[in-house]
DNA sequence: TGACGTCTCTTACGTCGTAAGAATATCGTC
DNA sequence: GACGATATTCTTACGACGTAAGAGACGTCA
């Protein structure tokens, strides 16, 4: 009953803590208030409800994320895709998050606006930017989504073990892409940067919107 | 208590069905008895839990995406692009489950398998191939996902509502892009077309693994 | 002191996934 | 037709979840 000095920013920040720690799935009321040494329903006091939280979630993990937009529109949208993808990586947790639920929190809003405008500046038009940033932020979370954090769990996903009892007999391509170094860390990171290399070197102004 | 023929298959069948009807939040293991006229539990009879009940709706619809690989590699792999985001816009309740879990299961590896090899027959390398079919598959669930169904649940998401509030003056390229067409359905099109023709533009193969 | 607004707790309801095991239906064999 | 085995379904129960409703405790200012 003492009181704690609570807040909204405490609720979320103790909620990307247990998120981070144990994954979507563990972040419940109840854990939540334990976590700050309070009963479930105290939360009520500063949340509507467990919604606003994850979409809280997604709004902090979004705001980090800025770019300065400044030189080759290229390189700085290149820039922006690898920090999204480092936020997504720092907090795997957050991914089938962000993959599901859509950007409308003003942090998110702003960020997206920032580049919307730099993009128009370019050459693009308003509505051919705005298509542009989806496009790179959208393959940005599906490609980070396939590379970690998949299960919506916290346990690992059995990803490497699926793929070590493949029958090489019925599966001989998947098999030797395995040998060839499938889904090693190096494996991602070069898939990330060709992937993002073909997607940026494809688009182009088209002057007229 | 009469039999009723029950199979997995009709299991998985039923939840699709009702997932289709109902979103995703509606797909309860007692809600999905109900519809095949039989108690929760003896669904655990043909299915080991309701995480089974799940990937196997995502192996239904990843079986159901199939092209035939002949012609330009370019041409038939946006064919299987398009194939990929058709079946997910007819199942929309089915995106967040694609977007969260691996693709483990015999159909969707079976059709892997099928495409990566494909693409080793033009030039590419076992891995090279596989990360290709990778990138446009994520580009794609990326893409669909950002068009539709991006709630969890059944209710429809109200980015309508949230785009037409915004403040002119705080967003204006934001606001621009809205009464330029954002979020119209032939928009939504013209984006996928636009960001895969792009992607496919910068993608070759490397000659050597 | 007392009253008031701020904050926290208690209790309760309906839902969920599923473990354990009892009850029933169906079928092969006599 | 009767009987035992096997396949299928049901009943009951537990702990966890989100949260509605309202009671209670705290700090502050009169």
């Amino acid at each position: 009953m003492p009181r704690v000095g609570l807040s909204r920013e405490k609720v979320l920040a103790a909620a990307l803590a247990l998120v981070d720690r144990e994954g979507i799935a563990a972040l419940s009321m109840r854990k939540l208030g334990a976590e700050l040494g309070v009963e479930a329903m105290t939360l009520y006091y500063y949340v509507p409800n467990k919604d606003a939280v994850l979409d809280g979630l997604i709004d902090m993990a979004v705001s980090r994320v800025t770019v300065e937009p400044v030189g080759p529109w290229r390189e700085w949208l290149r820039a922006f895709a690898v920090a999204i993808r480092r936020e997504l990586l720092a907090h795997p947790a957050l991914l089938p998050l962000v993959a599901t639920r859509p950007v409308l929190a003003p942090g998110g809003l702003a960020t997206v606006e920032r580049i919307a405008a730099a993009l128009r500046a370019e050459g693009f038009g308003a509505l051919e930017g705005l298509q542009l940033v989806n496009a790179v932020a959208t393959f940005v979370v599906g490609h980070t989504l396939a590379e970690a954090g998949r299960t919506p769990g916290h346990d690992e996903p059995d990803v490497a073990g699926v793929m070590e009892s493949l029958d090489p007999g019925e599966y001989p391509v998947l098999a030797e892409a395995l040998r060839a170094g499938l889904g090693t860390p190096e494996d991602h990171q070069e898939r990330f940067d060709r992937a993002l290399d073909a997607l940026l070197r494809g688009l182009a102004p088209r002057a007229t919107l």
